[in-house]
DNA sequence: ATATATTGTGGGTAACAGTGGGTAATAATC
DNA sequence: GATTATTACCCACTGTTACCCACAATATAT
């Protein structure tokens, strides 16, 4: 059972076959909502890894998208670079993404990856970035987290 | 699979042959609706790059330049330099379509070319182009883009 | 404990996409 | 009107992708 739809959370070891194809886990798989025609959204994160949304969740981003005007340099070079790098991926009969050459360049991506549910969104990455990450996040002085404190109750 | 009509998102390398045809990425003519008759409107973008609409979009555009009075000057200036490099193209059977001289030389593009969906619109590129435009990205004041990031949540 | 379903992984094959070139129809030039 | 240049249409080749089936490992149910 899932709480939400569309919502990711844990951790998943997986490997990447030799044709770039990466398992989704069953259980978010499972999350995703009928709506989503079998369909994810794969794109550049902003750290060295993989963001993948729901196509539903997806398709809100855009529309946000469209009503900014190409008039404005800065609205043309964010729309340009958010977009740029992403593209739509059914998930085949047993449940998996095509990785293209672009995200497992960018992600070094090799064989294995680690997935891990960010709620809204799904990351991957290469195991050993992961690490490096992790140890920063250790390292944050905790004064850094007094305004994110008064938005959000743990 | 594509979400909306029109719609195009990704990033796609292709070569531009001795008759000056480039292919459209599948992916892009298959969102294309019915509608435009395998027609396409290219422009000079305002980049340098050239600007890609389905028919439809573009006669969406040509009646918010119809709503423009000609008193302004500015006004005068900004339909001129919209429209005139613009010109309808259709796809063949391979889902091509031809560069015209005007926009060849305009965006310097000659063998290879990178075509980048920009949501309700597709960009073409000069690579090398493009690459500094991309540097030009990182080195944006992260202050610029925090009107967005409060108004369109990744 | 055994049977059954599900999940993760691998590989073969047919369909399709990108590219190039030939030929006929059209337009431009002399 | 004849000749040349340009454009549009058709066919062909090649590599990639998507779809299908298969199997092993794990989890679930009886």
């Amino acid at each position: 059972m899932t709480l939400n739809k569309n919502t990711f959370i844990g951790e998943y070891s997986y490997t990447v076959d030799s044709k770039g194809r990466l398992n989704i886990p069953s259980k978010f798989r499972s999350s995703l909502s009928k709506d989503n025609k079998n369909s994810l959204v794969v794109t550049r994160g902003m750290d060295k890894c993989v963001w993948v949304y729901p196509l539903v969740i997806w398709k809100s981003i855009e529309d946000e998208l469209r009503k900014l005007s190409s008039l404005s340099s800065v609205n043309r070079s964010f729309i340009r670079n958010t977009v740029r790098h992403a593209s739509i991926v059914k998930l085949d009969k047993q449940g998996r993404i095509a990785l293209n050459q672009n995200i497992i360049t960018f992600s070094n991506i090799s064989k294995n990856a680690l997935i891990i549910g960010m709620v809204n969104k799904i990351e991957i990455w290469n195991p050993s970035y992961l690490t490096n990450i992790d140890d920063g996040f250790n390292k944050i002085d905790s004064s850094q987290f007094d305004d994110l404190s008064n938005k959000i109750i743990l």
